[in-house]
DNA sequence: GTCTATAATCAGATAGAC
DNA sequence: GTCTATCTGATTATAGAC
């Protein structure tokens, strides 16, 4: 029971490990990987400075570690969603919704950590540098299922136009992900970029039908 | 004669302030603005490191010059084509067609100095930090007018729903200036990033779609 | 695992000569 | 306007004590 106590006590002080993923995470996503120092990380999860190259080597590596953590996660039950209702008869609804997984989780979650990464994501999603090095790892293999599924409740669709579409639906839900602000302060307080919830199910319909007029 | 001839030999050379500018948007766009150097930008303009500190003062300053250099035409251009339309009949259609003018411009001047500029449009549109301090700016004034401009065909509209539709727009407007080159690799080849002609063509239809469905 | 101390480098900014 | 030289401070990364 000295046991129990000691780890309740020290509840903030163990896990430094992930301490420093989390803080890495957060600050990463907010100004991006140039803007934000190996100290300002150390300071944010209340560590040493040393520790975090103890336990991830150099700053690249500290964040590819912070991507990596949730990406296998999260294309994983994306691949299952997508996959489980495959004999099912599937809707172009249906097929868009299991992509826009991102958004409901966060939504269900209501974690920071999350809504966190979510943003980072969307950082890594728009950059042409790290665009390049870090989607291809683990997302292209869902995109292509994602773009197969497509097919068979759009059977006029051409491949360009499919991947133009999908480029405009990813696009609106990066820059979702990146909880900017700017449609609070557009909307004068009417929307809110955290949520989620809304987000998710305005976007369904909205590129639904993108989709059927373009490659219908 | 002696002047032009002067003129023309050191075309290279005169006019530094703008060569500063010119490499200036193309690293910030690529790299973002913590992930340039101002001796990275001096060198690549090929002039001397002092030189920008000089014409611009500090690298905050530098970097909010670039943004400006281009934003204002870009929004009165956009200004122009939103309310001279606005006596004849609009459809939805040609109000998105109006304000995705950015896509039109790159796609008809051909210019890698406007391209470079909407890569860095899109960085600072998804940006947490810049998007707070440079969007509100200039842009402000087009959006309102342009959600104005939708109600009058959209007139069942709520403001929330016209707001993140505005939103959807927005990503995927912000993903392709980004020209990430995600398409390219992902549609193998089929699809370029820099292909603002069909990016165009093919967006119009889908956002207008999309609006009706959420906002009709 | 954790921290102190430090090495080596590079950043932004400017003073001052021309 | 342009360049040389330099100041000041911060940054990554690591070696070594505990």
């Amino acid at each position: 029971m000295t046991k129990t106590a000691a780890s309740e006590n020290n509840l903030k002080e163990i896990n430094k490990k992930d301490r420093i993923l989390d803080a890495a995470e957060e600050l990463f996503a907010q100004h991006g990987y140039d803007g934000v120092t190996i100290r300002q990380i150390a300071k944010a999860a209340e560590v040493d400075v040393a520790l975090a190259n103890y336990h991830f080597g150099k700053k690249l590596d500290l964040f590819h570690a912070v991507f990596d953590r949730r990406a296998q996660l999260l294309s994983d039950t994306r691949r299952q969603l997508l996959l489980s209702e495959q004999d099912a008869p599937q809707t172009l609804e249906q097929i868009i919704e299991a992509f826009l997984l991102p958004l409901k989780m966060a939504q269900q979650t209501g974690d920071a950590g999350w809504r966190n990464y979510l943003a980072l994501l969307a950082y890594v999603m728009t950059s042409p540098v790290w665009n390049k090095i870090m989607m291809d790892k683990v997302f292209d293999k869902r995109v292509h299922e994602f773009i197969e599924a497509l097919k068979n409740v759009l059977p006029n669709a051409n491949e360009e136009k499919l991947h133009w579409c999908y480029h405009y639906m990813s696009g609106a839900l990066a820059l979702t992900l990146a909880q900017t602000g700017r449609i609070d302060r557009l909307s004068m307080g009417k929307c809110e970029s955290t949520d989620f919830d809304t987000a998710y199910k305005l976007m369904v319909p909205f590129l639904a039908e993108g989709f059927r007029k373009v490659c219908g």
